[in-house]
DNA sequence: AGTTAAGTAGACCGACTTGTCTACCTTGAG
DNA sequence: CTCAAGGTAGACAAGTCGGTCTACTTAACT
């Protein structure tokens, strides 16, 4: 009986990420899992709290994958080649960790919450501002502009790719991350 | 007793938009717009219908709206400068027509509904496609990477106003969009 | 050996979900 | 005048929701 408490984290993230938050109830999280509803309720106090867990779970699983991508870039051209890159292998399936590939989780769970200050639309902010300071962290001279620049390319590909169903985003956004960093050189 | 299905209609695109379209129940629908349920399931025959009609209704409003931005622009430089405008304007409530901003209804909408070839998500693939082809039917010449840029641009805009409160992203977004644009005529 | 924490199955609660239905009212066209 | 179309209020059905609870079992540690 090791451990119930991760079972049930990994199938709630599994579920919550590929239907959607609120088109997963907690007794199908029970029945996939196969744990007795108590169990649940004695490591999580709510529905909210369990997918408070499961945000932070992606989180983490998310940052490392992504961080592993993007350190020891000798470049910032290096870097949004890797960044877009390692997108379009997760947009394509390539990337077990992740899941199949469904969007942003946080972009997504944010979509269901409409309430601007809950403590689910401010993880996934959190979670943003996580991805953007690791970028910021991996760049090799700082570049406010071309940080924005990658976060919004990055934002622009996961939709494009999951509800545009433009497999090739990442690929039109390295284009354009490269547009602005010739930029820099060339003046 | 005037077009009870126009009432319906915009009760149930105010409230879907502002709040997601699972956590509104079709009770609440008719609970705010005061009309019977009988009438409801006289003009649709479900629940998914009628979000059907409101990402219709939707569509026009912001199809309109954002034609008028851009059209008439005497340059692609011009036109990317009043799509951006235009939008910072939305991300700050400046848009009457487009209601309090919440991200985009079909991204959004998108993140609820997890089945990919549901016509809810088919709905929300066409609204994108069809921006596009109004953005590239506004484009003085013809350019394909200018039209992705554009279109990953606004993605990545919208998202990042919604979900990162970066209200600037609009600002930053040209930025970029400048970037792509003086790269083809320097070159 | 005894205590405690963590687990099981599943009945149960009240509230809510979409959708149907009865019974009745109003309005305008033939 | 008649009658159909469109409207009203709201009870109801059948199911799901999150969450609580009882009664019991298992495992580990003093």
């Amino acid at each position: 009986m090791i451990d119930k408490r991760q079972q049930l984290l990994e199938t709630a993230l599994k579920l919550f990420y590929a239907n959607g938050v609120q088109a997963v109830g907690i007794n199908e999280v029970l029945k996939v899992s196969g744990i007795a509803k108590k169990t649940l309720y004695h490591h999580y106090s709510s529905k909210e709290s369990l997918v408070l867990a499961a945000l932070e779970y992606r989180d983490s699983k998310f940052t490392e994958w992504f961080e592993g991508l993007i350190e020891g870039s000798k470049s910032n051209h290096e870097l949004a080649v890797r960044m877009f890159e390692g997108l379009s292998q997760w947009f394509n399936n390539g990337v077990e960790r992740l899941d199949q590939f469904r969007g942003c989780f946080f972009i997504n769970t944010s979509a269901e919450f409409s309430e601007p200050d809950s403590p689910i639309s401010d993880y996934c902010r959190k979670h943003k501002a996580k991805i953007r300071e690791i970028i910021a962290k991996h760049m090799v001279d700082e570049d406010e502009d071309l940080l924005d620049c990658l976060c919004i390319l990055k934002e622009g590909a996961i939709v494009a790719a999951y509800v545009a169903r433009d497999k090739d985003a990442a690929e039109h956004a390295l284009k354009i991350a490269e547009n602005s960093i010739k930029q820099k050189t060339v003046h």
